[in-house]
DNA sequence: AATGCCGGGCA
DNA sequence: TGCCCGGCATT
């Protein structure tokens, strides 16, 4: 009988201690008992996905312009504008008067249109109101690929394809600026879920495959099940990314591991399912689950 | 403010 | 070795 108090004390340290964390109190026994998310959740996965769809719609809408002007454009992405970091951080902004020019991907012609007109805060001009949130059979879907060169990764959501940017490319670059808005781009596809045409130099990854979508996937699934042991529909292989790493042998000792370009346990499953998270989360080490 | 995780402590 | 957390970097 006593030691039952001694298994439940770290416990009840733990919920107080995520309490905090959380900002407030809830979870007071223990964390399974979760009918009072009411209010929690504020952004993952599917959030984030309806958070990007928003922002995105003035893109998509400037997209459609142009894919009706060009009804046989090839590349879809002729386009690049910066998008703030969705949510609240609004006035950040603030971005650096000229970044570097992409590198020399595509001329710098079909480049964005003059940043300086809209893009500055703009992202204010108005779409369409035909999406009203009524209908939402053809749902347009957007993802973001890099304008890198060579590279043709695909994204579901910005941050992703802003951490790709920044990781892969812009790895050991010097300019400490937030400049991974100017090497990707959003393209809108006209469907749900399967990835449809697109010419197939975007299509370069069948899409099921991107880590991302299975990531997106996995998010939503929560979502909807929120319990039990998430199997990830994934493919037979295991998507490694065989990056050149044009690295000289030179790593100091520990550069602290750069952010991967996904969401782990954490912010996947959240606080509230702590007991989901990988036992490194739990510890509050390097995620195995969601690794890079 | 939230996340991700290293370094270090404790049993 | 498993578990946990302070604190810092990054987003
Ligand atoms: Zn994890």
């Amino acid at each position: 009988m006593s030691s039952m108090s001694e298994i439940m004390e770290p416990v009840v340290a733990r919920c107080l201690k995520e309490a905090k964390e959380l900002g407030e109190s809830a979870c007071y026994n223990k964390p399974i008992c979760y009918f009072r998310s009411r209010k929690r959740r504020p952004s993952s996965s599917q959030d984030d996905c309806s958070k990007d769809s928003q922002m995105d719609e003035c893109s998509a809408a400037l997209v459609l312009m142009s894919l009706s002007c060009s009804p046989h454009s090839p590349n879809l992405n002729a386009f690049s504008y910066t998008s703030t970091s969705p949510g609240s951080s609004s006035s950040s902004a603030s971005y650096r008067s000229t970044p570097s020019p992409p590198p020399r991907a595509y001329s710098p012609q079909s480049a964005p249109l003059s940043s300086s007109s809209v893009s500055d805060e703009g992202i204010v001009m108005d779409y369409y109101p035909d999406d009203l949130p009524r209908k939402k059979k053809s749902v347009t879907r957007i993802v973001f690929q890099c304008t890198w060169p060579s590279c043709l990764k695909i994204t579901n959501t910005c941050e992703s394809i802003e951490a790709h940017v920044r990781n892969e490319h812009l790895k050991d670059q010097i300019c400490g600026d937030a400049e991974e808005e100017f090497y990707y781009t959003e393209i809108e596809l006209g469907y749900t879920s399967p990835p449809p045409t697109l010419s197939h130099r975007d299509m370069a990854r069948p899409f099921h495959e991107d880590p991302d979508y299975q990531r997106q996937l996995v998010g939503t699934m929560r979502q909807n099940l929120l319990m039990g042991p998430i199997s990830i529909p994934q493919s037979p292989h295991k998507i490694l990314k065989l990056s050149p790493r044009p690295h000289s042998p030179k790593m100091p000792v520990s550069p602290r591991r750069i952010r991967g370009e996904n969401k782990k346990c954490r912010k996947v499953y959240g606080m509230e399912h702590r007991e989901q998270w990988c036992t490194q989360c739990k510890w509050k080490k390097a995620c195995s689950r969601f690794g890079d």
